[in-house]
RNA sequence: UGAGUAAUCCAGGCAAUCGCAUGGGCGAAAGGAAUUUCGUUUCAUGAGGAAAGUCCGGGCUCCGCAGGGCGAGGAUGCCGGAUAACGUCCGGUGGGGGUGACCCUAAGGAAAGUGCAACAGAAAACAACCGCCGCAUUUCGCGGUAAGGGUGAAAAGGCGAGGUAAGAGCUCACCGGCGGAUCGGUAACGAUCUCGCGUCAAUGCAAACCCCAUUCGGAGCAAGACCAAGCAGGGAGGUAACUGCGCAAAGCGCAAAGUGCCUGAAAGGCGGCGGCCCGUCGCUUCCCGGAAGGUAGGUCGCAUGAGCGCAUCGGCAACGAUGCGCCUAGAUAGAUGAUUGCCGAAUACAGAACCCGGCUUAUAGGAUUACUCAUUUU
RNA sequence: CCGGGUGUAGCGCAGCUUGGUAGCGUGCUUGACUGGGGGUCAAGAGGCCGCAGGUUCAAGUCCUGUCACUCGGA
């Protein structure tokens, strides 16, 4: 089964980048944009350049706890698009944690 | 005690809270039922020794066949065994290294043929530059000679004696080489000899072409099958009769170059790609049409397998046989994470994607076994 | 998952077929010509041929393994 929270098709993504509203922190990077959908939708997402797949799997794991942390304060109807940068390695989940959560203020969405 | 050789094992553990995936349970809804959908955190399970590189070998699936054919090509290469198979593994032989435990070894064929051997050197494979000897002689020269010099990575078995004009396996002893016989061994090969060979006619390279032996069809789970939606295309074989080609030939084989014949609704041609046929793609000729092909939407393929553990037996071993027990990831943008505490020297390389057998490479720290050498003590 | 290509001087590339001398352009250094720069000319330096083994008398070249980069296809 396939989830509905989880971006998937091209178009989406094509869509968010296009909007170019996003905000950059020291580890990760975020593209938002409203969905109109009761729910939000959000992709995690690590290239090449952070490493082999044992340092993206590392990244993207961190930055779905961090998430989860922080969903209860986030409004439904948004779609993210959370890129990992390579600086995320050596970090805590706490670090992840903050840098997120002042990412999203910055962009309005919680205060 | 120190130095070393060979091999095996572990890959942080425990507890608490929150969170994820799969499966089960429970609850609810739909349905006659099988079943399907939703919810719940109640239970179980949840990455590796290399999951990696994709270097070999298989299973599986499709390609008409699949244990296809051939003129091409690839791979392997001491002997025997193991195995589903292998370029892997085990045991041995020859060669090389180490005081030793032990380690390394692509190790068939160079009188089947072709080719190469820079520079130096007279000459690099039918060898005469210097030297030596004989003849001739003013000089040039003619002939014999592979013992010596010199060059080179390599110079036509070594060494001694006889022999000779000077020399030469020219002759002889010893050593080496080639062959034969006997014995041992499945074999590679080894040992031995009142045995034969001085035509012992001849270097190295085959990881140069090549020859010989063995072996290999292609593509890959995005293989492929089904369902839903959707729309327009699909198809053309055999026969060795004649020529031709392959094998030394009788004869056999090749439908792949041409001719003919048969069957059929129809039996042509051009070009591109894969060694060629076969196939496939595009255009065209002919024939038949509602049957065939394709697509990241879903379901299956998809985890019970050359499986793992223990015991006994056979085998030097790789491995095999029998019995008992066990079920142990299965996602589809892709599940293992976070926080705290204790133990602690405490973490390296690194994440399954169809599945197995190997190889290779990366790797912190630790444990165990057997053996060797040196030193000291008894 | 499958297939291909490239690693040689600071940079861009030849040389590998058929093994024996490592070369070209540009850049660098020094000198000359010019009042100076540019430019031209002359001389020179700079290479463990990606790494590790092997074959060979001899390896950038042949063979095997390995590492990195890169391109294409499904």
């Amino acid at each position: 089964m396939l989830k509905a929270d989880v971006l998937r098709k091209k178009e989406d993504f094509t869509n968010i980048y296009r909007r170019e509203r996003s905000v950059a922190s020291k580890f990760v990077v975020v593209f938002y944009r409203k969905n109109h959908l009761p729910y939000s939708r959000k992709a995690f997402l690590a290239s090449k350049k952070v490493g082999k797949s044992v340092q993206r799997n590392r990244a993207r794991r961190l930055m779905k706890e961090s998430y989860r942390q922080l969903e209860n304060q986030i409004p439904p109807g948004w779609d993210f698009i959370f890129i990992a940068r390579q600086t995320i390695l050596d970090s805590k989940c706490a670090d992840v944690k903050k840098a997120m959560e002042a990412a999203i203020k910055r962009a309005g969405i919680i205060k």
